[in-house]
DNA sequence: CGTAGACATGACTGCGCAGTCAGACCCGAT
DNA sequence: ATCGGGTCTGACTGCGCAGTCATGTCTACG
């Protein structure tokens, strides 16, 4: 059971036995620990190499109380920008050492977020992610790890949440601003579904925009983030010939609106105006170009993750200073100053 | 330590005592073994309910030698394809019972696959899905568990490797022959990544229809799945009169193959014909609408995961048997009969 | 009425590692 | 020579659970 056949996964015990030294020292070279010399250290290395020694990752948690691993509640969608945030996520977490635990909330999933920060903390997590935030309603989990609430009031979590900040609403405000200063009058907002906070912070971001000019504020229609979505709704707005300058929450919709708005013979962007959010990598090349906002995703997400390492490796700490990731607007040939 | 203030969080063996039973009654509850009468599974519920416990996973694995997750190797990209795929995996894994961890395999990452399969053992996992391999040569990494690979030969991993149907040949072949049952002379290629086993797939798929037809082969171009690198190389294709229909290898490469033939002024469909291949969700409502062919991510994604999953809980027993997936043909507005 | 078998529970143990503490050794300063 | 502190190492232990085996109880059937 020890030498013949199939040997068994190497323990640290045995490389310790090859290496000449006990376990635990093993043990501080795999966790490069100070007060080993050189010399065992390479012993220890060596022995390990030689073995095919693995740490094994759930005997260190259960010692160590820490599990090295941060779960991410995702959204169960391929929509660019939750999974670009993702990816980011992906990227960042390599970076700090910590293992990712992926969870979705599908839609239909009555549990929801909730449910999903349980069966991450069913499965031992140090820190949480949500990525993408819907407001639940009350929404009441016992967690006693840190949580990461991209762009989302922490109101979702205890004491120990942090928010980074994804700031739509001043992406939001940009896009808004550039359509105002192309001299339209008012600007028409294509809104997000309306329960996603990143689809509140758009449409307050285009609020705070009209009311910076003193500008009434049109009435809003709504979509799910889908072209079908902005398709449908588009309809309404292109039937309306007060509208010249649509701003719309995702590029997505506004592909949607687009498309309605040609099928009502009314010309983007000579009549209409149209600027999405995302920057989704085909905006440059449909007809018209889309002019439209980007979101640094991988920036923010990059912050955001250590806020969440601090908090899980320094719970004592103040918070670590944030600012503001940059603004970038994207004009292409979807806007134009409005007709007559 | 035990009764004041923050209480620690309890263990087995605290829900025993209040159930009034033995630490290995409570485990048995949890783990849904049978000879639990339902009188003390009551009892151990409630206990657990009221201390607010919960099962320590590292524990358990290491107890058990189990971890009841399952690693994924990812892509980093947030392509529709991939991040589609990835979805349907953390979906169905959720069905299984099996946590997911997820690594990427960055483009720039030197250490490629190989470094994410070793991060993911090293994480311990009881089985692996490398969700969109890319041909690195060589790899050659130690893996002892199983290993499910979507859609490329099970080169890349040892014995104990599985394959699920993606099946992108016969979407491609599908995609070809419709534009040659439209009166086409031959159809050209704009390819994806060769190194990408799906874009391999895709010009198989392509070749064998125009092979079975007696066809010769027009001479290939390879983009990066960007629209951008379709715009690029598309311009190629724009400039040459003998094309009258193109199979691009993904939706974003044909927007951007679309964008450069109209700027050569090639009209689409009546000048040329464009299929893709995803129908991404902006691909209705584009101009023109994209004909497409549509991958089945998420019925791949779980007989897939079935498979892995077979193969992690009986090892010995026979594989399970695979049908190939659906093959669904969109046909929208940018193919047409070639010109004259 | 005795016994085989199904059912139900508990005592004991070890999974592989990191935490704790106790040394042993070395150096420079007294 | 003596001491204090920095450096290096090992013995012992326990993290919280599931595996194993022993034990006890309750049927059913000859």
């Amino acid at each position: 059971m020890t030498q013949l056949g199939g040997r068994p996964t190497p323990r640290s015990v045995d490389v310790a036995r090859v290496a000449g030294v006990s376990q635990k020292t093993v043990s501080r070279v795999f966790n490069n620990e100070q007060y080993v010399s050189a010399a065992v250290r390479t012993r220890v290395l060596e022995a390990a190499e030689q073995l095919g020694y693995r740490l094994n990752n759930a005997a260190r948690a259960l010692a160590s109380g820490r599990t090295r691993s941060i779960g991410v509640v995702a959204l169960g969608t391929a929509l660019y920008g939750p999974a670009s945030l993702l990816v980011g996520i992906e990227r960042a977490a390599r970076e700090t050492g910590y293992a990712l635990r992926v969870t979705n909330t599908a839609d239909s999933d009555p549990a929801g977020v909730a449910g999903a920060v349980e069966s991450l903390l069913d499965q031992g997590v140090d820190g949480i992610v949500i990525s993408e935030p819907i407001d639940e309603g009350e929404v009441s989990v016992r967690v006693d790890v840190p949580v990461l609430v991209y762009g989302a009031p922490a109101a979702f979590a205890g004491a120990r949440a942090v928010t980074a900040g994804v700031r739509a609403d001043l992406l939001a405000r940009a896009a808004t601003e550039h359509l105002l200063d192309l001299g339209h009058r008012t600007v028409h907002h294509l809104a997000g579904p309306q329960r996603w906070y990143s689809a509140r912070d758009r449409l307050e971001g285009w609020r705070a925009a009209l009311a910076d000019r003193g500008l009434p504020e049109p009435s809003v229609v709504e979509g799910d983030w889908s072209a079908a979505s902005g398709y449908e709704v588009g309809r309404e707005l292109a039937a309306d010939d007060t509208v010249t300058a649509v701003f719309a929450a995702n590029d997505d919709m506004a592909i949607g609106l687009i498309r309605a708005l040609r099928e009502a013979r009314r010309r983007v962007p000579a009549d209409v105006s149209v600027v999405g959010f995302d920057d989704i990598p085909v905006a440059d090349f449909i007809s018209p170009r889309l002019t439209t906002v980007r979101q640094p995703f991988d920036a923010v997400a990059k912050t955001g993750l250590e806020l969440l390492v601090h908090a899980i490796e320094k719970p004592d700490a103040d918070p670590l200073p944030v600012s503001d990731p940059p603004v970038e607007l994207v004009v292409r040939a979807s806007t134009a100053p409005p007709p007559h």
